[in-house]
DNA sequence: CATAATCTCCGATGGAGAACCGGAGTATAC
DNA sequence: GTATACTCCGGTTCTCCATCGGAGATTATG
């Protein structure tokens, strides 16, 4: 998330941005990010570019993907976000199953309705706040 | 939540009801859910009578215990249910910590708003369904 | 074309927490 | 006082997350 954010500043530039500088800036361990990023590229999140002076970009507009998209991903990866429907069902399970679902989807509503681009706008504002501070 | 939906259905009766049933009844076992019912004892969820005909019973009414506070029991054995504010705190951290704070909030508040009797009920009309199949 | 820079894949490690089992101790109805 | 329960404590296994290291593939550039 926080490497998303990066590359989101970065995205009306042309160029990648490499896991080095990502890590770097966000302080997240380099070779853990790159399995992250990896994760991503597979979901088609974000690009990657090979070889000397590659890197890694978002593959959509920054408004175009969703907090739920990302967290679908990660989360994905083997376990499918679905928790799958008890084995041995009794009601009791498929109640109790049923009240987790709802609790998921209304988190997931919010998640869906927040892309990355927004993130960004609430960081504006932030930082907006934080120089008020000093004027 | 299996296992308090089995204390619900026997709230009525005076008496409480043992280890071994509720296991039995929800196909859970037993030697687990004996430490889960310890953990929601010290809670102050459900009451325990030790000796022989012992067991356990519900502190409170069933309509006066909503899920996000067994959940809250549950997950905060050790760590707050509040995922502190990270450690090294950046804008875009703090930013990050702020929608995810808000998605669980979305989902508490399901949570808070569903009552064990409220899935008693739903239980019952599930069941209720389940007979149109026959008649 | 050689080389350095960079991603890519794969395997290994350590820690945390969940799920689970077993034993020794304690309280209580009968 | 004894059988029936809960209570406490420790240990095992399993999975997932976070992390690191190495060998290989790819490509811009001189």
């Amino acid at each position: 998330m926080l490497a998303l954010l990066t590359l989101v500043d970065h995205y009306h530039q042309g160029d990648p941005l490499q896991i080095r500088q990502i890590a770097a800036q966000q302080h997240i361990p380099d070779r853990y990010l790159e399995q992250l990023l990896a994760t991503l590229r597979r979901s088609g999140l974000v690009c990657s570019q090979r070889g000397a002076r590659g890197g890694y970009s978002l593959a959509r507009e920054p408004w175009k993907i969703t907090l739920l998209e990302i967290i679908r991903c990660i989360e994905g990866r083997e376990s499918q976000g679905q928790t799958p429907p008890p084995a041995s069902l009794t009601i009791e399970r498929a109640v109790v199953h049923e009240i987790w679902q709802e609790a998921d989807q209304a988190a997931n509503h919010v998640l869906e309705n927040c892309t990355l681009q927004d993130l960004c706008d609430r960081k504006a504002a932030q930082q907006q706040i934080g120089l008020m501070y000093y004027i």
